[in-house]
Parts: structure tokens; sequence; C-alpha cells
DNA sequence: TTGACAACTTACCTACTAGTAAGTAAGCTT
DNA sequence: AAGCTTACTTACTAGTAGGTAAGTTGTCAA
């Protein structure tokens, strides 16, 4: 391979297109034209824009499982702070102006997205909200969270919230997102000392 | 004029349009062939796009601000009731497949709308932010909703959930609203029996 | 040194986008 | 009857979209 990671580099500035303009925002013009390539070399290696934004998917359930798994492991007996990681990872995304983070993007595009990359977005808003659920069902039973009803549709609506928040940020801006994710955190009522390290 | 109404069959096809498929997935083609018209005659009522979706916007801030002033006026000491409203306003949308509520749409696709759109729509947002802040702040003086924090960040956090709420329901289905709908609800102490009008 | 393969480029296609210029037919006004 | 206005149509533009077929170049293995 003369390149090795051309690959890379298209699938790289494509997350960059979506994250600033949505799946059908972006063109195979655009990435070429960053890249200094031509329109059909992304051809040569996403054959179409299904398969381009399929693997930027699943790309990214691969990184959130793994960085899931890693929090788990490392604050297995605390869910506190696990809520704060879950909570702050729009902020990666949001930080940069202008830019939305994936778990909001997707949903607003969702009308567009080629039933492959559906899927794969169904699979990651599911591993997601699953993860929340679990977060804030210890967080109860060990009586450092306190809400009412069944864990898993405070996760649905909690859910619901970060992604309407993260969307309205991309737009406003950040401290709007931290607003919302501060009132989670009332919500919940966790103490304040510990939501002051988020 | 030989057939008065061109306008409004434009704007409602438009609105049709756009809760379908959003601003960006829409075309003047599409409304054209809808209502057996040419391309030309939509740029003649709407000389722009951007014309076209500013006076969809302004129509919804007005049909919204009346709304707003009759529940307001109708149940101005019930809180609970007018919030039951303000929530069930998705529904009216949502209960077509397919179809997404302007609210969580316009969020979606706040990218690309053009600058006089833009003021237009945020305009809407506040204004709806506002009326449900009003609601809290009354209920919790009433002593018929219970929450913590400020009721301006409450509104915007409860605001956000509803949003996301909507986009999700649009992919998935119409219960997944139902559902958080009944958790903000459930987390704002309203009782039950009062719930079950919805 | 030849051949195969990877990684492209050139050149093209069809379909669609918003938008425009010029023409037309009907109706209203004076 | 003349002239203006409304409400369009026909015919077109420039630009962009995703996608493809065929050709080119460099590297590596036999």
């Amino acid at each position: 391979m003369s390149n090795p990671d051309t690959k890379t580099r298209i699938l790289n500035e494509a997350q960059r297109l979506i994250h600033a303009y949505g799946y059908q925002g972006f063109s195979y013009k655009h990435i070429a034209e960053r890249l200094g390539l031509r329109n059909a070399a992304i051809h040569y290696h996403f054959p179409n824009k299904a398969d381009l934004g399929t693997a930027y998917v699943e790309r990214l359930l691969t990184q959130f499982s793994g960085y899931r798994d890693h929090l788990n492991q490392k604050y297995a007996n605390d869910p506190v702070l696990r809520l704060q990681r879950l909570t702050a990872i729009p902020l990666n995304y949001l930080s940069t102006p202008g830019m939305t983070c994936p778990l909001g993007m997707l949903e607003a595009d969702i009308r567009f997205l080629p039933a492959p990359m559906l899927q794969a977005t169904h699979a990651l808003g599911q591993a997601m909200r699953a993860w929340l659920a679990e977060i804030l069902e210890q967080g109860r039973a060990l009586g450092v969270m306190q809400f009412h009803g069944d864990a898993k549709t405070k996760a649905l609506a909690s859910w619901a919230m970060l992604q309407g928040a993260s969307l309205m940020a991309a737009s406003h801006d950040v401290e709007l997102y931290e607003q919302v994710v501060n009132q989670l955190f009332t919500d919940l009522r966790i103490d304040n000392a510990a939501q002051e390290t988020l």
C-alpha cells in the first residue's frame, strides 16, 4: 500500500464532517478536497456513502464499548463517577464550536440514514441507554441516587434529555448542555461535592 | 386572484414535507409535483426557500402563541392541565407515522436554516421554554408539582427531554414519547389520577 | 523482467438542486 | 379598448449530488 492510512484519513474526515454538518450535509467532494484526492478515490475505499456512514457508526460503537467496559471495571462501585463520565462524552465534541456530538447528530439525521447505518445507529443508542439504566439502577441500590419509577424508563427519559441538550447546545453554546447535566444531577439528588469534579 | 389560496396550499404542503423530511429534505420540485404546479410557480409566491421556511416558522409561532394564550386564560389556575396540553402538542404530529414534530425537527436541522428562519426558530423555542418555566413555577408555588433547583433550569432540562423524546419517537414509535412524558410527570410528583386524563 | 495487484486519476453520467428570464392568458381598472 | 397586474408556464442556467468505467502508476513477488 502506497499510503496505508488513506482509508482511515477518509473515515476521520468523514467523522469531522458528519459532526459538523450531519450525514446528509457532507459529500464525497468535501472529503476529497480536504484530503487532496479525487471524488473517485473515496469511492474506491468506500464504494458508496452508506458504506462510509456505516463504518463511521461501527467505529463509534467500538470506541464506546471499549470506554464503557473500561469504566465499568475501573469504577465498578461508583455509579456517580460513571454517570459523570457518561454525561461528559458529548463535551468532547461540543467543545469545538459548531460541532455536534454523535448522540444528537445521528438522531437528527435518522430519516436520511441508509438501512445498514440505521441498524448500527440503533445498536449504539441501545447500548448507551442500557448502560445508563445499569448505572441508575446501581446508584439507587447503593443509595447515592434517588428517583421514582422504573430505572429503564428513567434512563430513557434522561437519555432523551441529554440528546436534546446536546442538539440545543450545538446551536447555542456548551454551557446549555452543562446546565442540563447539572439539573439531571440535582434531580437525582447527587450531592454537590461529587458534582464539582465533573 | 384566480386562485386565492395557492400560496396557502404551498405553505401547507411545505409544512407537511418539512415535518416528514426536514427543511433541507424537501425541494420546490416536491411541492410543485404534489400541487400540480411548476417549479417557478413556487418561486413566484416565495422567491426563495428561506422565504418559504420563514413563513412556515412564523405561522407556527402565531399558532403557538394563540394556543398558549388560550390555555393560559382557560386554565389560569391549573398548571398541571397546562403542562399536559403542552406535552401533548408533539403528539398531534407524531401520530402520523414518519412525521416529526416541529420542536425536534427544527432543532435537528438548525445547521441548515437560513438566517431569518433561524431567528424565527429561536424565538419560537424561547417562547415555548418560557411558557414551560412559567407553568413549572406556578405548579411548585401551588404545591401540585415538586422539583429542585431553579424553575428556568428545570424548564430547560425538561424542554431538552421533550425535544429529544420527540426526535426518538419519530424514528421508533410514539409510545416512546409517551413514556418519557410519564416519567416527567412522575419526576414532578404529579399524582397519577390527573395523569390519566393525558 | 514480467505480471499482478493496490491505489489511485481522468473523464464521464444521470439526477437533482435552487433560482431566473421571458412569455402568456385572464381579469381588473380606467 | 388600453394598459396594468396577477398568476402562472416554458425553458433554461449553474452548481452539486452520488456513482462508474477505464486508464495510469508504483510496489512487490515470482
